[in-house]
DNA sequence: AACTTAGGCAACCGCTTTAAA
DNA sequence: CTTTAAAGCGGTTGCCTAAGT
């Protein structure tokens, strides 16, 4: 179902946006050819992944880099699962998210074959709305503050400004988690799913607490301290590597942890 | 039946981070 | 140490389809 405007050949940019001085090849955008997905195929299996940038030109195929990265990482890599969002994947998504907030690539790593667009999706033009209809925040997974007729109303379309945020107080204080740092960490990002793809994570999530909303967790913080993994530096919640990969690890196997958590998400409005 | 609106999602954009030279 | 290339990420765009009028 993928739609993005042929044409647009403006071709005075190269992939990564910046000025070229010398004619660049001509190169396709919009949905892709199942004669170009075959041919993308074929050379990721003869050739491997990676060296994204010069792929195209090697592989014969008009499009960019980062194109070509996109079509493997988001449809053709053989471990993609295709379908709907099952039930128990959507649970899990929900959990994660109140934890990572719009990390897509570290919850796509949790949740195997699915991918961070397809993740970050789901999420904009479902989860998102259920959430507002339960009246809760979907970027902080807290109950929105009381505001006249202007939640769930809020019809939206796809992602820009989705949702209504009402000035929020500061959030509670949270695990020190990576803010974008998380990205590019490496590995391929999309932190293979199913292979404990948050080492990444993990590894950088002592950097800062700025710009993470959503994670004022006293799920994590009840768990880090049940772990013995909590310290309060510089007023910062701060959790260790190995406390928040059995967090998260938590989340996804032991269902039984939101329930034993219960009460404290009726205190926050029934979150998630 | 024709038109309009909303939803869904693949693809693109621009920025950041990391690695290599 | 600095610069540059490569890769990855989150946000955004825009087309197609379905539902509604």
């Amino acid at each position: 179902m993928a739609r993005r405007k042929p044409p647009a050949q403006h071709g005075a940019r190269s992939e990564d946006g910046q000025a070229q001085t010398t004619a660049p090849p001509p190169l396709k955008r919009g949905p892709w050819t199942a004669e170009e997905d075959e041919v993308l195929v074929r050379f990721v299996a003869r050739e491997g992944e990676g060296r994204w940038r010069t792929l195209p030109r090697r592989a014969g195929l008009l499009r960019c880099g980062k194109s070509c990265r996109l079509r493997w990482m988001n449809y053709l890599r053989p471990d993609i699962k295709r379908g709907p969002i099952a039930e128990d994947e959507e649970d899990l998504i929900l959990r994660l998210h109140r934890v990572l907030g719009n990390r897509w690539s570290l919850i796509a790593g949790r949740l195997p074959g699915r991918t961070d667009n397809e993740i970050k999706n789901y999420w904009n033009s479902h989860l998102s709305k259920k959430l507002i209809a339960q009246g809760l925040d979907p970027r902080t997974h807290m109950p929105l503050a009381a505001a006249p007729g202007k939640t769930a109303a809020a019809t939206h379309k796809t992602t820009a400004a989705p949702v209504v945020v009402p000035p929020q107080p500061p959030p509670p204080p949270g695990p020190v988690l990576p803010t974008s740092s998380a990205a590019g960490t490496g590995s391929d990002g999309h932190d293979n799913p199913g292979d404990g793809g948050n080492d990444d994570l993990a590894a950088t999530m002592s950097v800062d607490a700025d710009g993470f909303e959503g994670f004022g967790d006293q799920l994590l913080a009840d768990y880090a301290a049940s772990r013995g993994g909590f310290e309060d530096v510089m007023g910062c919640p701060m959790v260790d590597d190995d406390t928040f990969t059995s967090f998260l690890d938590s989340l996804m196997n032991e269902r039984q942890l939101a329930a034993d958590h219960k009460g404290v998400m009726n205190d926050q409005g029934g979150a998630i």
